[in-house]
DNA sequence: GGGCGATTTTTGGTTTAACCATTATCTAAA
DNA sequence: TTTAGATAATGGTTAAACCAAAAATCGCCC
């Protein structure tokens, strides 16, 4: 494989003054360098998802390193998400197609730790959700329309199922919104408000009561909003959705301060 | 230490049947389960930020595991951000005080990785600095605005060294931007931002013409800007945010026509 | 006694070589 | 044709050693 043209970028003792990034340590360590380089190759397309890396023996000669160096590259580069490893023959590194997982899992991280409240969280979806709303109006496409009334109306059945909807209501509810993502039509935005809800998705089994009227109000909400849509009202799409999330973390955080004290 | 009671919770080629996480190799490999621990002990603050893990020659023999398996262990806890290491005596793993920037490197991987356009990035941060103005208004107190008005002036006496202030005028106008987002008072603005910043700034050197009338426009805006968080005004304060962004955008975008052309 | 340079000690970084565990593939028997 | 067992490829783990960096210590000289 041509893809690594360079076995080891800095030799050992090199030292590297056009590097701006501050390196904590400062010191320079092989792993990193070969992380950097496989990371290079996934990011620019040399290595495209699906792609299978040589085998761990295979890569010790290629960056002329050992094969422990070698893993911890390949833990970096696992944990960053950029690659799985499967073990067995034709196992290995496989590249992996882009995911979400690694970024829900640090906005999970400090939320846990407590750096970034559920409120924070909670707060920023208001926003991210709100704009959302605005593009979607903009671009909604009559099969965009139709897509969202049939989830509207699957929500309808599972509403009709009462207690025991629950759980699937909730899922097409969020199929709604994230569609809505889809029909704005920015993958940035798609990925985050999916960021998002990864982290923020244990919290209602948390801290939503499972109240039959809780799912009426929000059944409501959401027909007002597809109509918003339909209608191209972008001020109003953008009101009810910031609303419909408010209200869903208001009764979050009153559960939540509840089970605190 | 007490802080680890078990050394290895699962022995080789045991089951978990109780995993209710989907493992996607389905595979027990050991320094997963060290991860685990210590980053337990951590999430749950019987390790403070701060702590000084012992040398891995002494972990070594806590969770009975070699030592390549237990730096491998390392590597996924540094990289999740948790802990920093240094070498020589007295160095070592530390427990970390978890920093929103973590999700920033992931989030800007995730950019990075999908190859969003220009186009995409800058409608983001035009709805992501529209909110984050709405929310500094209603938050900003007078000592914020003191500062803010300290950064203006010092954006204006770049202004006045005309084009050789250019660079300095961008980085005032980009603080100006950062702590609008912290006075918003949300450290996942403030997070996101950031990351825009990081991966929109390359386009500013090669887009954007280094016109002195651009920089008057831009400080006009930016004292509008600035008077309208003063004074409350929200609604205001948002419009004009998104305008500034989104005339930046509009010139920028035209370069980059005018280049592939 | 107080500085200050050399030495020692501690700790992470790297290498090597070997063995185990898992899985795909091939092969030969039923 | 099917299937059970052998084989080979590949990741997971261990062990023992050495190097490099940084703090602590020692000992010399003033």
């Amino acid at each position: 494989m041509g893809v690594f043209m360079v076995e080891r970028r800095l030799q050992c003792g090199d030292k590297d003054p056009m590097d701006t990034t501050f390196r904590k340590t400062g010191q320079h360590r092989i792993f990193q360098d070969v992380v950097e380089q496989i990371q290079d190759a996934i990011l620019e397309g040399r290595l495209e998802p699906g792609a299978r890396l040589p085998s761990e023996r295979r890569l010790q000669e290629t960056f002329s390193a050992s094969r422990g160096t070698l893993r911890e590259a390949l833990r970096v580069l696992e944990q960053k998400g950029l690659i799985s490893i499967r073990t067995g023959a034709k196992g290995g590194a496989v590249v992996n197609a882009l995911s979400i997982e690694q970024v829900s899992e640090s906005l999970d991280l400090l939320v846990r730790y407590q750096r970034v409240s559920l409120r924070d969280l909670a707060e920023f979806r208001e926003g991210v959700e709100g704009n959302v709303a605005v593009l979607a109006v903009e671009r909604a496409r009559p099969e965009d329309m139709a897509h969202m009334r049939g989830l509207l109306e699957k929500a309808g059945d599972f509403l009709e199922k009462g207690a025991s909807g629950w759980d699937d209501f909730i899922r097409v509810d969020n199929e709604i919104h994230t569609y809505l993502a889809q029909v704005a039509g920015n993958p940035i935005y798609l990925s985050v408000l999916r960021t998002i809800y990864g982290s923020i998705h244990k919290y209602f089994d948390r801290f939503l009561p499972r109240l039959e009227e809780l799912l009426h109000e929000n059944y409501r909400d959401l027909c007002e909003i597809v109509e918003a849509v339909e209608n191209g009202q972008a001020a109003r799409a953008h009101l009810l959705v910031q609303t419909h999330v408010y209200r869903f973390n208001r009764i979050m955080e009153e559960n939540a301060q509840k089970e605190s004290s």
